[in-house]
RNA sequence: UCCUCCUUAGCUCAGUUGGUCAGAGCAUCUGACUGUUAAUCAGAGGGUCGCUGGUUCAAGUCCAGCAGGGGGAGCCA
C-alpha cells in the first residue's frame, strides 16, 4: 500500500479506505484496553496519533515499540475520540520496521537540553525544535533563490576552491595534495607549490564576492549561494568554520540601492517564513518563551513572531559611521563609562557593544551603518570625495550584530590600483580583478549575507550551531 | 586566542559552612487503570559523584593538572 505521509494524512477527513503511514514513533502511552502511538515522519511538526485496540491487537506486539523506533501502520482514519487531534489512525496492522532499545536510545519524550543535543548531532533530526529548524532552513533556502529569480537575478556557482586570498577575509583553510611528512621544498627552503596538484598554493574561498563581480559586470545582477570557509580560531555562538553565504552583485547599484536590495530582501525573506512556516514558527517561539521564562522581564527576547513582524513593517535606520559616533559619543553608558571599550575618536572600529547599543537601546530596530573609515574596510570599497571613508554599509540585526557586510565597488582602475598597494593586496595574482576595470567598468555594489545569521534571526536560536545540522567549529568535526 | 562558569543515575537537576550524601523528577521494567495527549497511580532495577593526583581522621563538597562542554570578548558573515 503507498505510504500517506503525515502531513497530508492529517488534513485528510475520515475515510472508509485503509491509510498506510509510516515514521518514528515519539511516544507510547497504553491503558487496559487500548494504546496511543505518537508517529511523526518529518513532514510536519505535528504528529499523527496511532490508536491501538488491545482486543484485536496483542500488546505483545507493541512490545519493541519504544520511542525512537520506526513503524509502518495501516488502518482507517476516524475522527479522533480524544479532543488533541481532528482525526486519528484506527490501527488493523502494524510492522515494526526498526527497534529503539530504550535503555541505549538517548533521546526522550522530554525536554533535552540543546547542548546535549548538540553532541547527539546524529540524532537530533527527530526532535521537533531541530526537524522546524531544518524545515525552516530549507524554505529560506528556497526563498532565497525564489527571491531572486524573481527579480531576473542569476545564480553563480563561484569556486570553493581558490588561488588567491581574495578579498583577505580572513584565515583560509589550505588545499594540498602534498605528502605532509615530506612537504617537497624550493632550494629557498620554501614550500614548492609547482609540486602541488595546482602548481601553486591553493585555498577553500572565504567569498566568492570577486568572482560574482565578474560575473555581474557581464549579466548584471547575480549572486552566489555557498559554502565558504574560515580557519578562524573563533569560539562564539555567531562563528562557523564552514558557512553558507549569499552574495548578491548588481552592475549600475549603487550603495543606496544596494541598502534597498538588501532590506527588500530580509523583509522578503522574513515574509516567506511567516506565511509558510506558521507552525514551526510557533514551536519555535513557545520554545524560546520557555527557555526564557526563568530571566527576568528586561533580559528577555521580544516574542519571537512579534518581532519578525515587527522587522518586517518597520523599515531599517539608515545612519553614517560618522552619525553613529557621536550617537555613541553622547550616550548615557559612554558617558558614565559603562562601555568596556569608550567611544571617544572618530577612525576606530565599532565594539560589539556598540552594535548592540545602537540597534538594542538607541534605535531598537535594524540599522544599516555606511560611510565607514576607509582604514578599517576591505580594499575593493569605493571610497568617498572626502578621501577618509568609504562606501560601505553593514546591517546589524539585534541580538546577532552583523547580519550582512557590502559596499559599493570602487570601480575606478586608478583609484583602486592604488589602494590594493596600500593595503599590501597581491596584484600579480589579481590581474584578472582589475582588468573588469580596465574594460568596460561600472559602478556596481553589493552584499553578503551570512545564512546561519538569517537563520538565527528566524527561528530565535541563540546559538549558530543549531541551526546548522553539522556545525563545523574548531576542534569540533564529529559528525 | 583571552576571560569566566559548568561536569552527580540514560536525561534534567538537588546535594547548604568537608562528617548516613549517594537523592528527586522523567525514562526503563512490573502491576493497576474502558481513550490517552511529555497520561496517571503503586513498586522495582539503575551511579566507582568527568579523569588523575594532592590536603585531611574524613572530599561529590577544598587545591592542582588534564579532558569535555557552556557563556562573553576579539576576528567577522
Amino acid at each position: 500500500m503507498k505510504r500517506i505521509e503525515i502531513k497530508d494524512a492529517l488534513q485528510m477527513q475520515a475515510t472508509d479506505e485503509a491509510i498506510n503511514v509510516r515514521g518514528w514513533v515519539r511516544t507510547k502511552r497504553g491503558s487496559k484496553n487500548v494504546a496511543f502511538i505518537a508517529l511523526n515522519d518529518g513532514s510536519t511538526l505535528h504528529n499523527l496519533q496511532l490508536v491501538v485496540n488491545l482486543d484485536e491487537i496483542p500488546e505483545s506486539a507493541l512490545a519493541l515499540v519504544h520511542t525512537g523506533a520506526s513503524v509502518s501502520a495501516t488502518g482507517k482514519l476516524v475522527p479522533s475520540a480524544g479532543s488533541g487531534q481532528a482525526v486519528e489512525l484506527a490501527v488493523a496492522q502494524i510492522e515494526l520496521l526498526g527497534a529503539a532499545n530504550p535503555d541505549e536510545y538517548p533521546l526522550q519524550p522530554k525536554k533535552h537540553s540543546l547542548e546535549f543535543l548538540r553532541e547527539k548531532a546524529h540524532l537530533r533530526f527527530r526532535t521537533n525544535t531541530f526537524s522546524a529548524i531544518a524545515r525552516l532552513r530549507h524554505a529560506m533556502t528556497f526563498a532565497i533563490h525564489k527571491f531572486f529569480n524573481d527579480r531576473g537575478f542569476y545564480n553563480i556557482h563561484s569556486p570553493i576552491i581558490t588561488g588567491s586570498d581574495a578579498e583577505g577575509a580572513g584565515e583560509m583553510f589550505q588545499v594540498t595534495t602534498l605528502p605532509l611528512k615530506t612537504i617537497p621544498l624550493t632550494p629557498e627552503k620554501d614550500i614548492d607549490f609547482s609540486k602541488d596538484f595546482f602548481g601553486k598554493a591553493a585555498n577553500l574561498t572565504v567569498s566568492g564576492q570577486l568572482e560574482a563581480e565578474l560575473a555581474a559586470l557581464a549579466l548584471s545582477k547575480v549572486y552566489t549561494f555557498g559554502p565558504t570557509f574560515r580557519a578562524e580560531n573563533s569560539n562564539t555562538s555567531r562563528h562557523l568554520a564552514e558557512f553558507w553565504m549569499i552574495e548578491p552583485e548588481v552592475a549600475f547599484n549603487d550603495i543606496h540601492d544596494n541598502m534597498d536590495l538588501a532590506e527588500d530582501m530580509l523583509r522578503y525573506l522574513i515574509k516567506y517564513a511567516l506565511d509558510n512556516c506558521p507552525d514551526d514558527l510557533a514551536f519555535l517561539a513557545r520554545r524560546l518563551e520557555e527557555e526564557e521564562s526563568g530571566r527576568k522581564a528586561e533580559e528577555r527576547s521580544m516574542e519571537l513572531i512579534a518581532k519578525l513582524k515587527f522587522v518586517l513593517e518597520n523599515p531599517f535606520e539608515r545612519i553614517t559611521y560618522t552619525e553613529a559616533i557621536e550617537i555613541l559619543k553622547n550616550s548615557q553608558p559612554n558617558r558614565k563609562g559603562k562601555f568596556n571599550y569608550p567611544v571617544n575618536e572618530w577612525g576606530a572600529d565599532l565594539q560589539s557593544e556598540h552594535e548592540r547599543y545602537l540597534v538594542e537601546k538607541h534605535f531598537k530596530r535594524p540599522v544599516i551603518l555606511t560611510d565607514y573609515p576607509k582604514k578599517i574596510k576591505a580594499f575593493y570599497m569605493k571610497q568617498n570625495e572626502d578621501g577618509q571613508t568609504v562606501r560601505a554599509m553593514d546591517v546589524l540585526f539585534p541580538g546577532i550584530g552583523e547580519i550582512i557586510g557590502g559596499s559599493q565597488r570602487e570601480e575606478n582602475y586608478d583609484k583602486l590600483l592604488q589602494r590594493m598597494n596600500e593595503m599590501h593586496v597581491p596584484i600579480e595574482t589579481m590581474w584578472w580583478y582589475l582588468e573588469t576595470r580596465k574594460f568596460g567598468t561600472v559602478p556596481h555594489a553589493g552584499f553578503g549575507l551570512g545564512f546561519e545569521r538569517l537563520m538565527l534571526f528566524i527561528t530565535g536560536m541563540g546559538n549558530i550551531r543549531d541551526v546548522i545540522p553539522f556545525p563545523r567549529t574548531p576542534l569540533n568535526l564529529e559528525f
